[in-house]
RNA sequence: GGCACCAUAGCCAAGUGGUAAGGCAGAGGUCUGCAAAACCUUUAUCCCCAGUUCAAAUCUGGGUGGUGCCUCCA
């Protein structure tokens, strides 16, 4: 499996991070279902394009000048929040990370085979693909090009042979920040060609699966089908897989609503990644998601709960019938099998967490979250914070209970109120009382 | 302008021919001195119109509304 990575020039946002969550639950579901699997998803630190295909400044150049520091410098700062933000989300990293800027090599073989095939060609400023060499070409997205009007919004490159022809490498000028030596001089690969050098090399000619965002479709993916076809004639990609976009407050997310946020503006809002992931487990990949705090809080609400539950069920000691779990066990694997339907699997755990306090619950329901991934083995004991609570805060709490013990309870409900006014709030419980900061 | 997709309770969201999962919120209740938490119960006929069918949220046609893409984007 196959799936395309991020560009590591700036913070993931939640809108990216659907789609590796959406990837985790492909991995997780074969994994599930008993398949072995070798995932390669790459890092893109070089070559990605930032005004259209062909032409405009590299994200990562651009980056690293506003930034004022080396591309390098950038991919690996990036680099390393992606991966911490993707383990908070329990997304599992794919066996194989593959940076594009260690497989330069393989990109320039893969250009020049494409050459010497007559598939592509050298103009003044890069090789470019020749489509008209591969019919197929706009096959993924049904996309019928006599109907695009070319050069609509960009000017029309004279050297290029048909419109839709795209650079597979291109020429550097001796200022440009990222290049490398070629057979055409000194140059900096075409994003495309990345995916397609790499893939090939781990997976080869032919593998199973290619997963990715659905903006992909019309050009990132068209363009290594192409690529990777043009070559072979044969079939690259058994199965292409697309995650939908998520949506903010009804509409597009972007810089300019300024409704894009990372994981730490999440964290900065009291939710933990977790939510997040729970938030996405609630509707099906290939659906749109509108993101909004009301549906955070919704998330975050039900997950506590679910915690909670469980944590009854793990200490319980009664037992489930065999025949119980099996019909939830049959029921979750169908959901999975039906082109993974998260939120339908989430349903049959909360039925399942409804049945009568069982240890066997418990343990069917660590066996769902191999798939989920909300970290149920891993359920807070709380009380954690007790050895945390101020002195003072405590003997208020002492006093409390000393005066409810007394039946004076105008006197307890007071020093609940100055307990309040401290920043903490007490719950009585069978056994005294638990405090918690607020 | 072209191409898609979507429209299910207050909100989010499953459901692709057989009579509406799940979550959040709300309401009622249990528990509690009270409260909080927790737990239990409860809340829809599926945008509109026409058609196909014994049977439609699910299929077809026509509306209306929304969103996305057509340029880099997860």
């Amino acid at each position: 499996m196959y799936s395309c990575g991020p560009t590591v020039y700036n913070y993931a946002h939640i809108g990216n991070l659907r789609t590796y969550i959406f990837m985790d639950l492909i991995r997780r579901a074969l994994k599930f279902e008993g398949y072995r699997l070798i995932g390669v998803m790459n890092i893109t630190d070089v070559g990605h394009l930032l005004a259209d295909s062909d032409d405009g400044e590299d994200k990562m150049v651009k980056a690293s000048r506003e930034q004022k520091k080396t591309p390098l410098e950038i991919a690996e700062y990036y680099s390393k929040i992606f991966f911490e933000d993707i383990e908070k989300l329990n997304i599992s990293k794919p066996e194989i990370i593959a940076k594009a800027t260690d497989h330069i090599g393989e990109m320039i073989s893969l250009v020049k085979d494409l050459q010497d095939a007559g598939i592509a060609y050298e103009t003044s400023d890069g090789i470019y693909f020749d489509i008209s060499k591969f019919p197929r070409y706009g096959c993924l997205s049904g996309k019928n090009r006599e109907e695009q009007v070319a050069g609509a919004r960009v000017e029309v490159n004279t050297e290029k042979h048909n419109p839709d022809d795209f650079a597979v490498w291109k020429k550097a000028d001796p200022s440009h920040i990222m290049q490398w030596e070629s057979p055409w001089g000194m140059g900096y690969p075409g994003w495309h060609i990345e995916c397609s050098a790499m893939s090939r090399k781990y997976l080869g000619d032919y593998f199973d699966i290619h997963s990715g965002g659905v903006d992909h479709i019309p050009i990132h993916h068209e363009n290594e089908i192409a690529q990777n076809e043009a070559i072979t004639g044969k079939q690259s990609v058994r199965f292409w897989m697309h995650g939908e976009f998520m949506q903010v407050d009804g509409g597009k997310m972007s810089k300019s609503l300024g409704n894009i946020y990372t994981v730490s503006d999440l964290e900065k809002r009291a939710y933990e990644a977790l939510d997040f992931r729970f938030f996405c487990l609630g509707a099906h990949y290939r659906k749109k998601l509108n993101f909004t705090f009301e549906g955070m809080d919704a998330a975050k609400t039900a997950r506590q709960r679910l915690n909670q539950s469980l944590l009854q069920h793990k200490l319980s000691s009664t037992s489930t019938n065999k025949d119980t779990l099996d019909i939830y066990r049959k029921k979750f694997k169908h959901a999975l099998e039906d082109d993974i339907n998260a939120p339908k699997a989430l349903g049959i755990l909360f039925d399942l967490i409804k049945e009568e306090k069982s240890i066997d619950i418990y343990k069917l329901s660590l066996e769902f979250d191999s798939f989920l991934g909300l970290s149920l083995d891993k359920l807070k004991e709380e009380k954690k914070e007790e050895e945390l609570i101020p002195v003072e805060i405590k003997d208020l709490a002492e006093s409390r209970l000393e005066a409810k013990k007394q039946r004076n309870f105008a006197l307890a409900d007071e020093l609940r109120g100055k307990i309040n006014i401290l920043g903490y709030s007490i719950a009585d419980t069978k056994e005294g009382y638990t405090i918690t900061k607020i």
